[in-house]
DNA sequence: GTGAAAGCGCTAACAT
DNA sequence: ATGTTAGCGCTTTCAC
């Protein structure tokens, strides 16, 4: 393997000069001496050393993501939007699968933390009942002072970053008053583990919006289960076989409501006559799936680039608190809702 | 940031002991020295600098994996598998998403191979009509003699390293036998672009099956889309409406199917009775659509953690040549096909 | 505009 | 069993 000594001897000029060509700084260089030493890496297949580099610069233009799991389509889609960004704006991005779990989550924040990236975006990894990250993940925050984080949960005392998220609240209220809106009064909620922020929050939407609206929330159903249609499709499927004190449910996420359509589907049910849903997140699925989704759709692109600037800015200038930011959601009506589509 | 001289100093010993103990080697070290290290270490809250780590070995315990997109649940649910193999083995694995670009995916091995991955695992990016990687991706591969390497794709020649894949050949003819099985003569098939070698094999199981079926292959309808379950619901929703010369399709792909299923109940089709369909992947998603489809199930974790093992492999002994290793799939009959379930 | 050289934090060969 | 030390390849200050 070639190294900068071997461009730079190739070239008839110093490492130094080598650097500043490829780096384009911090001196300038003469157009001829660039040109020569553009030839010399061409011409040895010279490839720079990212780990000397890196230790050398004491950081690395990587940004580690972790996710708590990407076979969900909602993460896959807002881990896209994420390395999109980042590769538009000349980061690399790393990839963590935390599988929900703390410890791997932990893992993977120190893994991308020996290895000098330059900025942390933390993804739906909650797992204290808090709504905060698990206390593995949280040791290590709090002992990383400066590193810039975005979070998509809340950050754990002692730790600084920004939390970036949807505006559950108002989403969810916008959700619930449009099926007040088709004349439904009895709304149930089929909500996530409570232990996540984005899951109380919307959950709070739904009750204050139903209290406004003079419905009784707490006499309301509600049910929960993790994030995946498998686990929503096994809690509805013999629920919805009997009747229901409720002829529409506000759901926390279109992917548990696409387990809810396929209950709804093998319970012999029509969708919206016979119960009426509206979801959350606006994944691509939602309008693909029969009856088409109406759903809260995020930002997911506009998540997604907020959240390297976000890590840009804190490169610039390094977080010495918290912050908080929010992005609003659009209501898309579409079928499940009872709208004619 | 403490470093391993604030070790060293804090448990009175020198650097080299803190690194045998930290390595667990080359060299043994007293058990009450190692005790004072470990102690350093926790005390002083110290994390190696893996940076500087791989510049000294000239290879970091990290394998890249370039999947095609991580949207697809099948690529997740590979990309998970190996991820596992992979933790479980004491690797760490950074992923990358091509996008089905070559620029991109060549981008992330280059990327890999600057911070001194010990291994390339690459998913199903090819480009070229002869299923071999692109040209970006290709001209990387060759250059990097030695490196270990896991396609599953065909390898460009000159790139030494293993090809894994299922063997499509046979499956796909068990999903079509299975088809012929159940009375069917007009079976098309809904394949994937052309210079994909999974996609030619497969579609060389359909045709030989039907030859040996005494059907003549030639006449038989053949479809193509991209992998994803929209495409395959465009090109498959307005079709369907008119009468067809096909009553059953074998599809390569489960998530193409997921389209298919769509397209033909927006179509007014009922499934299997109007259309019979088989597919390949064996995705979980498979048993929860309605009808569930009957699949050709990868061994999904195996094939993760076989590619792994081939890492390690050729992590010990440096690949001379190209080899391959094909792992058996089996049919999973569920009701999409005309089973009774 | 260019070069020399001092590190960055760690590994491992060599010495004790 | 432990300590010394020469790099690993790159960046960057400081001199010229």
């Amino acid at each position: 393997m070639a190294t900068r000594d071997d461009v730079a001897r190739l070239a008839g000029t110093s490492t130094a000069v080598v650097s500043y060509v490829l780096n384009n700084g911090p001196r300038p260089v003469a157009a001829a001496t660039r040109q020569r030493v553009l030839q010399a890496v061409e011409d040895l297949g010279y490839r720079p050393n990212a780990a000397a580099r890196a230790l050398s610069r004491r950081h690395d233009d990587v940004i580690g993501l972790v996710v708590p799991n990407f076979d969900n389509p909602y993460f896959a889609a807002l881990g896209t939007a994420i390395e999109g960004a980042a590769t538009a704006k000349g980061y690399t991005v790393i990839l963590g699968n935390a599988r929900h779990e703390d410890e791997r989550q932990a893992a993977y924040v120190e893994t991308f933390l020996s290895r000098q990236c330059c900025g942390l975006i933390l993804v739906g990894a909650a797992q204290e009942s808090d709504g905060r990250n698990g206390p593995r993940t949280s040791a290590i925050l709090k002992r990383e002072q400066g590193i810039p984080l975005v979070s998509f949960d809340p950050l754990p005392s002692g730790a600084n970053g920004t939390v970036l998220a949807p505006d559950n609240v108002t989403g969810a209220a916008a959700a619930v008053e449009h099926l007040v809106g088709h004349g439904h009064s009895r709304i149930g909620m089929l909500a996530g583990p409570e232990r996540f922020m984005a899951v109380q929050e919307r959950e709070r939407g739904w009750r204050e919006t139903l209290d406004t609206a003079g419905i009784d929330a707490a006499s309301q159903t509600v049910m929960r289960c993790r994030f995946d249609r498998y686990e929503a499709f096994d809690l509805t499927e013999g629920l919805l076989r009997s009747p229901q004190p409720f002829t529409a449910l506000f759901i926390h996420t279109d992917e548990q409501a696409i387990g809810v359509i396929h209950a709804a589907r093998a319970a012999g049910l029509t969708l919206p006559q016979d119960l009426a849903i509206v979801s959350f997140d606006g994944i691509r699925e939602a309008g693909l799936i029969t009856p088409q989704l109406t759903t809260v759709q995020q930002p997911i692109t506009q998540l997604g680039s907020r959240a390297v600037d976000l890590i840009q800015t804190q490169i610039a200038s390094r977080p010495t608190r918290r912050t908080t930011e929010q992005l609003t959601c659009r209501l898309v009506t579409r079928m499940s809702c009872g709208c004619p589509g």
